[in-house]
DNA sequence: TATGAATGAGGTTTCATTCAT
DNA sequence: AATGAATGAAACCTCATTCAT
């Protein structure tokens, strides 16, 4: 039970490396301009090694990009859980959204436009794996919204459509940061956004 | 007169003949996977051809790219002109802009998104090209925003800030209509966003 | 009859001017790194009209060559006609050349070796073209000596050999000057030559 | 020790290998008219696999280039330390110079004049490849002349110059050979030179 | 005659993937 | 399991030559 357990937990570790040294070097050059080359340098290991643990560089890349939204993913739920208002709520939704924006930055870039893929093939399944985890994500969100309607703290808005409208202005924020070469600041930013979106322009 | 302008006149049309055939295919496929190849046999020209013109393909992706924004800004200039308050401005300009981006779905997201260029310079050379046209966008909103706020029609807010949101939220409309695989419907969209921005979701 | 020699003479300034122009830039760049788009443009020609002057690029090539030693022969041919003793005419013989090697300095090297053309065809024409020319150069010297010996000025030498030799020890001394990045000095050099030549080494 | 061993010869071997198919292909063909292609087809290898070794085409050729000075400057030191008179040593290195000549003709003359490189920073590295390798040759000459000034078996010369003459008389041969596709003689034609240098052609 | 535009063969280089050790 | 070497498809770009005007 002990020599398989070891092997098993040096597999997990390996994988962990690759996946580390790859979502650096994804970030820095996108998904094109990377090579397995320079990521397996990056994880300390021969570059034929990685095919042991990924079927190849765009197995690879899912991976990576699934590591980093289920990261996300798991703050915006400590988020949306916490006993509050609906308004407090979806700040804090935003500030941990922008938080990991901002850490990822070049990544969620990629993630929302590069063409990554040639082949039918892995563009389905690269779509299939961000909708499922982005459906998750919206209906944290829409559920905090619902929440907020029936408790009469908000007005009553297509849920749907608004969650996803959250997510946008925060997505393109990191365009506008990138674009303008700002420094990143959460926190204010999430706090801009919600003035906005509860309280909007008029008056 | 007549030697000198035919002259002019057609390599002004071959210009625009690959330009167009470059659109589609980096539209399509994006940047890295689109061939020169192919952009030459849609342009139906020979390979070399494109060269005489464009100086390589760096250079052709970021001529269609200005194009594109080009085109999306005189529409938005006239939209933007127009004599009415300033809500019906912002929805008009709006409407336009996702009307265009619609029409040039997938080039927008390279635009915002795809890591391009490998050499220092050319990345430059788009961040400039790109930025200048994007403030003369931003510009135009600030000014329908500012007047608004002298006007009393809008309460007083960063305009700066809040043109680069409105954009961004459009802008962010693209990748939803794209993951979500929906039929882009630009005037009923335009109208949700001005909802959303001019009247906020409380009360 | 002056129509046509109008013609023939503007014909001719013509072949001049791509002449001239093609021996700066081959001598420049070399055979494979010179473009017929340059030679062009620097003979003020537009790069089709070359190909009404001459078939292509390695026949414009070949007619720089020969005229390159032919101006040199002619020099060499007065030379060696002056009035005076063997070592004085050999000396200013090689005098002569090593002006017009300094002056052809790059050119010359190719000459000598650069592998220029790829089809036989092409070899064989400009292996003939200098052969003819080399011919005539080595009777030159080949006559010089031969009188020489006959007047007992020189030891008696197998002329033909001799006369190799001589110009072998001047065309090397261009790579001497090119390597060692000196400035020629045809006048000296001519005297070193001969003074290695007539004397040697010993005693 | 075995195992990295091997590798290391390995390496050591294929380098070789590519080294030899890329001489004779450079040889017959010249620079430019060679193809990584043929070289690595005649090596039995992939094409990339030469990139491997080599950074790239011009690398490879330096390396070949270097390869060849390298055996010559051997065989070279080897004829001047032998035990002998002046002349005969200076013979001697005359006949090993022109057998090694023999056997890389055509390499020889690429060396000595094909315009290779297009870039600065190769021509440098090329110049001062050969340079360091031409000073060791010719140092070895100049010190065989010295001791020949010293023991009186010579008159006083420029040692530098001369050193230089000679190895230019011995080079521009193979250019005689060359065109006038005589099989070379390379024994004979040392003495014949080593008669001339001596002896001069006076009385 | 003169020419600028068009062409595409041909070359170099990169790099994901495979494989023998 | 791990690896570094090998491979060759694929892509960009250059430029001699052709050609319509």
């Amino acid at each position: 039970m002990n020599g398989k357990t070891r092997r098993e937990k040096e597999r997990v570790a390996r994988r962990k490396q690759i996946l580390a040294a790859a979502r650096v070097v994804f970030s820095r050059k996108g998904y094109h301009h990377s090579t397995l080359e320079e990521i397996a340098r990056k994880a300390q290991l021969g570059k034929g090694t990685t095919y042991w643990y990924f079927s190849g560089k765009a197995e690879l890349f899912l991976a990576v990009l699934e590591g980093v939204i289920d990261e996300q993913l798991l703050k915006v739920k400590q988020a949306a859980s916490e006993k509050a208002d609906c308004r407090s709520r979806i700040e804090g939704i935003a500030r941990e959204q922008l938080e990991h924006f901002a850490k990822n930055q070049f990544l969620t870039r990629i993630l929302s436009s590069e063409v990554v893929f040639k082949t039918q093939e892995m563009k389905r399944r690269m779509k299939r794996s961000i909708d499922e985890r982005y459906a998750v994500y919206t209906e944290l969100v829409e559920d905090v919204l619902r929440e907020g309607i029936s408790r009469r703290e908000i007005r009553r808005v297509d849920v749907k459509k608004m969650s996803h409208v959250l997510l946008s202005v925060l997505h393109s924020l990191v365009y506008y940061w990138h674009i303008k070469e700002i420094k990143p600041r959460p926190a204010e930013d999430a706090r801009m956004v919600c003035d906005l979106v509860f309280e909007g322009l008029e008056r």
